[in-house]
Order: C-alpha cells, then structure tokens, then sequence
DNA sequence: AACACGAGTTCCATAATATGGAACATATTC
DNA sequence: GAATATGTTCCATATTATGGAACTCGTGTT
C-alpha cells in the first residue's frame, strides 16, 4: 500500500481520468484536474502515447490508446472480433495483395487494431495503432456513412483532395451507402488510396471497418471496383458472423445528419 | 521519441504482456519476459496493481485490472452494459436496501465492476475492483452454472462452508440453473451472505452477473427465497435489454462439466 | 502587420525518486 | 526437516523524474 511509484500513481491518474471521461479530455484539463506541474504532465502524456496506452487527437484531445480498445475489441462480449475477422482479411489479402486493415471508432477518429501487410515492396507501414480522421479515409467513411459517427468541428484538408465541406462530404457517402463501400483517393495522403467497408455487429452498428489500401499507382478505378465488391461482401460477411441479420440492400434510413456535436 | 519515463515504459511493457498474453502470465513470466530486475517487477506490479490496472490472482496470475475491464465494458458494441442494468441495480438497492454489485468473469475469477453500496450502516466496502473466485461467491456461481466458465486448478477454501469438492459443486450449480439464482453462504468470508443471477448477451452467452451482498444475520432463507426471484427477474430483464431472446424456463442443455482447462 | 495571448514542449539544475542487490519471508518439494 | 522455488522488503546509491522558466507555435485582435 505504501510502496509506490510517483510517476506510475500520476499516470495512472491520468489515464483514469481518460477511460473514466466520457469526452476525451484536453491537455489542460487533464493538467489542472490532477494538479499536475505542465511539465510533467506533458511529459507523462507523451510518455503514455509513445507507449500506447492513450492516442491523441490533432486537436490534443486524449482518448484511449490503441493498447486498451484492442484489448476492449480482443475480449469480451463480442468473442474476439479480431479473431472473426481474421480469416477474410487473409482472404482479401491473398486477392488483393495490399495492406489490410481493421478499424474501429474512437472518440471521433478511427483506429487500425490489426492489420496484414501488403505483399508488395512499397507498402504501408504498420498502422496499427495509429488513430485518423474519419472524413478523409476509407474507413472512417464507412462509420460515417452506415453508423451513428458524426463529424465534430473543422473537417481537416489533409490533402488538396481532402473534403472539407460538409455537405460534399454527405453527397460522397451517399455513393457510399449506394454501392456499400467508401473510398478515399489521396484523401488522407497523396498517393494513397483505400477502400473500405463496414462491419455491422448484431445489434445493428457498425463496430468495426475493413480497409484495403495502398499506393494509387497500382490501384487504378477498375482494381478499385473489383476491390470494392469484394471488400464489401467480406465485410458483410464477417457481420453474419457476429449476428447481423439485416436484409441485405433495404439501408433504411442511415441519420445522415450528424447526431450529436461535441460539448463546444 | 526521445522524452520518455523509464518506469512507465517498464509498466506499459509488463502491461502489453498481461493484456496481450491469452493464459494470465505468472510474476516469474512477466519477470523473465521483460528482464526487470526481481525487485523493480515487484514494484511495478504492486504499483500497477494498486492503481487497478492489474488484476493478480491468488496464484499470482495477473489479468488486466478493473480499470481496464471497466472500460471493456463501458464501450464498444454491447454499448455500456454498466449504463444497462444501472436501473435495476437501483431497484434491487431500495427493495433490498443490501450492497448491489454488477460482476464480469475476468479469467477465471469475477471482478466487480459497479456497486451500489448498502442502505445500512453496516455494509459491505466498496468491491469495485475486487476479484473473487468463482466456485464460492454467488456471482462466480452464476457464470459456471449458465456460461462457459470452468473451475481451474483446486477448489480454495476460503472458509469452512467452502465448496471444495467438485463433484459437490456441480450439485450446487444444478440447483442454481434450476432455480435462476445463485448462493454463497458463508462461503466467501464467514457471516456474509451473497446471492447472484446470470445476464446474458444477445448471442446467449453469459456477459455479467448481478448480485446482492450482506450480513447473513439480517439475510436468512426467506428473505434470501424472495431476494432471488427477485434479481433472477431484473437479471432477466437487463438480458432481454441487451438482445437476448431465449424462451424462459426452458434453459437448453447447458454445459454441465468443464468446458475447458487452463493450460495446466 | 505587428502584437499579445493561449497552449504545449523543451531545457536544465536539483534532489527526490526509482533502482537492483541482498537479506528476508513464505510456500512447495523431496 | 532440509532444500528449493517464488515473492517481498530493505537500504545505500546515483539514476531518474521533477518543476520552474525559457521557448515555440498557432490564433485572434487592433
């Protein structure tokens, strides 16, 4: 009880504060609730990204780091949605030789939790555990488009392509909605295309997304197509498994304006 | 990159190990693994331990800690299983005005990850983060009777009204799936009375456990009779809440004997 | 444009803090 | 009952975390 370590009673502090929060708290927040010198809680924060236990915003937002949710999303009532959707990320991977990707939902950002590397020299790197906006990727798309995710605030230009407006962005997702599958095209990075689909758990939501993603140089429309129709029905199929039992095509009513706005 | 706090790699390290190792890890495991000295392990562990973000066992087994599990539970898919059953809990704590308390199977023992504390003076502490064996607490009793759990190792002996004998167990549970509850008597510590019925998730497994908890002088048979059918009934409800749809009373062949075994 | 302000990060001297070896408990085995 | 295996506590040491101040970057104001 009395053999503590300082710096290990703050971070865990820190990081209650963070899981415990329901909207992820900012630096200073975190900063003034525990007491903490700015420096050092600069320093404990940076520490605990680098180590991935918590994931920050670009707006230094903190939520939890891609340790916990994959744990969160490797256990529990949902049996191991990794393990479940291990087989057709093979499968999409053997097809398509690209990196594959699944992601899921955090905060206002989307998470890879797992992910197969491409086959190719010039791939991606390990994504896992990188957290990206969800209006310029392939798979924060999908939550936009077919779950209850809203966009929060400015919608970043990561790219020249990036889209910013919002009701271009709601025209994009219909397409979405309508083939069943997103795509971001040098949206998030130039060069960088990805696709990407929802998986529905058996309530209903989307809990997680696929991606396939890679160089745009060899992913030209017809490969996206093929890819897209593939991804999709993977997808689709990883949710039967998880209960999901919606009729396929008779998308009724996605909210297509956003839900709820962060505390502003 | 640069900036980091050594102990909070060492703990993220030992961290990673226990939250990414399926069987919990043993201290000489997580010891050998990280190749921390046998005291800086100790301290980390009771450190980590202390701040509830790890769980160990009395075999000194270490699972993820309650801070973690709660936040498992708190999101992702089944959204909130603790927001779920809050208006039962506050049910169950007026009619019984007994400490109430929500439990999740974290290896092979229950943690408690909400409570209601007891409307008398004298109660029971806060257990939000304690871990329990499963053969003698009520909730424990819950999930080997209707779920999937299995005993590991020998039965301990936490008291004289123990039940260390398996063969005695399974009697005890037959009546718990007969009747929809469970009971600890004097099993877990002497003079306290607990009783626990089953929550089960939409794909039927059991995902939680409530229970009502205190002195067996003021819980005797009658009012531990009415007590039971009483949250076998909310239990029942929470389930039907989170998309479970079994026809009541006819409870289909639960597994009876161990499913599996821990890697022994 | 220039300026002031707010939010975070980096620097650095300081000492407080975590460290690891060894001694000390506590089970388990032969 | 000795011997081994597994953890915890102690304690001197210097390594390591700390917090104030300076610095950087971004944003809004006149």
């Amino acid at each position: 009880m009395g053999s503590n370590i300082q710096s290990i009673n703050r971070a865990a502090s820190i990081l209650a504060l963070i899981l415990e929060s329901e909207n992820s708290p900012s630096f200073t927040q975190i900063m003034e609730t525990t007491g903490l010198a700015r420096s050092t809680a600069s320093r404990l924060l940076a520490s605990l990204e680098d180590n991935h236990l918590v994931a920050r915003n670009e707006e230094n937002l903190y939520s939890a780091g891609p340790m916990i949710t994959r744990f969160s999303h490797s256990t529990g009532p949902e049996e191991d949605l990794i393990a479940q959707s291990q087989e057709a990320m093979e499968l999409l991977s053997q097809e398509t030789r690209e990196a594959i990707n699944l992601a899921i939902l955090v905060g206002d950002e989307v998470q890879q939790i797992s992910q197969l590397d491409s086959k190719y020299l010039m791939g991606n790197v390990n994504w896992v555990g990188l957290s990206v906006p969800t209006h310029c990727s392939a798979v924060g798309k999908a939550f936009l488009a077919f779950g209850n995710a809203a966009t929060t605030g400015r919608l970043k230009k990561r790219t020249a392509k990036s889209i910013t407006n919002r009701a271009a962005l709601e025209k994009d997702l219909k397409k979405v909605r309508a083939r069943g599958w997103a795509l971001s095209d040098s949206e998030l990075e130039v060069g960088l295309t990805a696709i990407g689909a929802p998986i529905f758990g058996a309530d209903g939501h989307v809990v997680a997304a696929l991606s396939v993603s890679g160089p745009t140089m060899r992913l030209n429309k017809d490969r996206v197509e093929v890819i897209g129709a593939l991804i999709a029905r993977q997808g689709s199929l990883i949710s039967q498994q998880l209960g999901y039992t919606a009729q396929h095509g008779t998308v009724k009513e996605h909210s297509t304006s956003d839900r709820k706005v962060g505390a502003a």
